[in-house]
DNA sequence: GTAGTCATGTAAGAGGTTACATGATTAG
DNA sequence: CTAATCATGTAACCTCTTACATGACTAC
């Protein structure tokens, strides 16, 4: 449940609509916590009736309005004490290396294809956080910008160093997956001819069924 | 949904009970995906309604029974069908990642509490995930010896080929974090004193809250 | 006018977590 | 006899996904 948590840490730096933060929170944009607009209104609703933020309505147009959200004490409160919080980890549960361990059920080209756009999504991934690390150093990513216009100078370093901690993290672990997919790439062609490993691991496992 | 496929997988092995499964897929054992027994018993009938699998009451002791599952023909080809279909990927959502972002709101003691329990958690992650691969390597892992005890000799290496790419993908990934969370508790000694920036981001959190 | 963006919702359903619940079997 | 293990379920609840739905505003 850190949807919560970050849409509070995002209205730290300023009020913000649920619009504006169903963008923030847009998976192809790279944050931490990705969510669908679906998810964020009602949330936002229930984070109202905690008293973690505040609605004001405000106009748009003629006929339209807009709920901006400010984060109220109370929010930033609960955002210190999750900080704080002692963090446990979800259980494993990663479906691309499930494939690769099974691949011996697939053909070698859907298994080189699988490792490909591995390489292809986890490439794309990592140029997305460097620059967004590259933004962060130099304090030029917008969305930091507005932080550190909002905060004193004497907390930005930390502010800064913090953003690139994570995304350091990120980066990190997109390098590993590219790393992986390479060498399991390699790995493939080393083995060979494949092309009767699937038919003869099908016909064995039906041997068990059969039995 | 990948609960299905791991479990039809697991069951071209040889068949078992609902109960083998469940201890297999406890996260503490370190395989690619972990469920709860009450996710597993449901899944279970579902795949045996879909004709994946199929059931055989066993006698235990006196009174009582188990249930046996056996993949089907159907199964087989639903996991051949599943391994070579796309695989999306699932939108980011690291909460580990996203604490270290918004440290600010921590305190430096909890900081770095955190960056111990991560480094704790991976280093205990990669230790398994060390011990896995050696099993893998040697052909001596009990799951991946009942594994090839049951599929044809040219087939083993392709086997033990893929099981080792999945493990090191995972151990990839786990030095990946022990390096980062070092780094972090790196960079966290360097920023020196925090003991203010925590008060003075809330207040100025607090400040747009009660503009 | 019309396409793109701004803006906010609801709803069904899948998947996952946590807790409750029960009872037989086996090893010491 | 008693504790650990084997064995199988249900139920409430939460989170997330996918799709449906609507309409105003702005730039061209």
């Amino acid at each position: 449940m850190s949807l919560r948590h970050e849409t509070l840490a995002l209205l730290t730096i300023e009020p913000m609509t649920g619009y504006e933060l169903a963008k923030l929170l847009d998976d192809t944009l790279g944050l931490l916590w990705a969510a669908p607009h679906s998810q964020i209104y009602p949330e936002l609703r229930k984070m109202e009736d905690s008293g973690f933020i505040e609605a004001e309505r405000v106009p748009r147009g003629a006929r339209a309005e807009k709920r901006v959200y400010t984060i109220t004490k109370l929010g930033v409160e609960e955002l210190q004490r999750w900080e704080q919080e002692p963090q446990s980890y979800p259980p494993e549960r990663d479906v691309h290396r499930l494939k690769a361990a099974y691949f011996e059920f697939s053909s070698p080209e859907a298994a080189r294809t699988h490792l490909n756009s591995h390489l292809t999504y986890w490439t794309r991934r990592a140029d997305l956080w460097t620059e967004l690390l590259e933004g962060i150093r130099t304090r030029t990513y917008p969305l930091l910008r507005r932080r550190l216009d909002r905060f004193p100078p004497e907390t930005h370093d930390a502010i800064v160093a913090f953003k690139g901690l994570a995304f350091e993290g990120q980066l990190a672990r997109a390098h590993a997956e590219i790393d992986w997919a390479k060498r399991s790439l390699a790995a493939l062609e080393q083995l060979g001819d494949l092309a009767a490993v699937q038919a003869v691991t099908a016909e064995a496992a039906k041997g068990h069924a059969s039995r």
